[in-house]
DNA sequence: CTTCCTGCAAAAGTTTTGCATTAAC
DNA sequence: GTTAATGCAAAACTTTTGCAGGAAG
């Protein structure tokens, strides 16, 4: 399990951005708190309402540039507003359960001996159709305590 | 598993819609061929390119109802098209392995007691927050043969 | 001092909606 | 005959982009 101390984690992006040619610029370092502190995937609109000084497309941008070098990850449910977390390699291997009625996310993890049953067959498959896979995705889906 | 024989489906998929009080139109109708046909998740676009006598409103609007019956799954994985496929009452459960460059969609299945130990797993974590769980999804992200 | 980043406003792209007409039952 | 479905065009909504000014290194 990686770091979950704010240096740490500054450290870890700003690496990775440096490593692509990108700078670790103000917005950005303001992201990566707002998600760290979070604990949970955010909406754009739900980073730019927690700090007003903070500009829609610049959000917008940065998250893209965040997600390309591996820092953040997008998570989409359904056509409404994607969200955004630190990306597994910053935090830890997780997966979802869903709220479909209000779009809110809460984390959880399989143990390790099912993480690698899965990762096995699905390599199997992947194999049997060409693809290349880079990561998986389980999440569940239902309703929360506050929509039932 | 399922039916896939033609009428089998039809006759689901009117049960399903006149259940809520939905006649099975015919452009619902030419819906579900298609997506049966097709054997894969389509988009909207793709749909309508299929048979140039579907309006894009229509197919949005019956797509949404079929889902809401629940004839029909949306499938989403960028903040492209969504796709849409067949639901799996209908077929049969299984996963996808997605294309993340081009947005291609493989099937797979998962052998039934890795299935059952990852429900298991799913419902323990959902009742720890008290999540009701509908469904799950378990995805692999990659590239296919073509993208590479 | 050069290059990248920001913020605003405008544009793009997908999906939804209003309304008059047509089809389903 | 009544109610729901269709098709067109216009609107809505999220996300992206152009451009002039400002910050990072």
């Amino acid at each position: 399990m990686a770091s979950l101390n704010k240096a740490d984690v500054d450290e870890q992006v700003a690496s990775l951005l440096r490593e692509k040619g990108h700078r670790y610029s103000n917005t950005r370092r303001m992201l990566v708190r707002v998600l760290l502190t979070a604990g949970k995937p955010l909406t754009n609109n739900q980073i730019v309402e927690s700090d007003n000084s903070l500009a829609q497309s610049s959000v917008y941008r940065n998250l893209n540039v965040l997600e390309e070098v591996g820092a953040v990850t997008r998570i989409v449910t359904n056509n409404e507003f994607s969200r955004y977390e630190l990306a597994d390699e910053i935090t830890e291997h997780h997966h979802h359960i869903i709220c479909t009625s209000c779009g809110d996310i809460t984390d959880f993890s399989l143990p390790s001996k099912l993480e690698k049953s899965l990762n096995q067959s699905l390599r199997t498959a992947a194999s049997k159709v060409r693809f290349t896979i880079d990561q998986h995705r389980f999440d569940g889906l239902g309703t929360c305590v506050a929509c039932q």
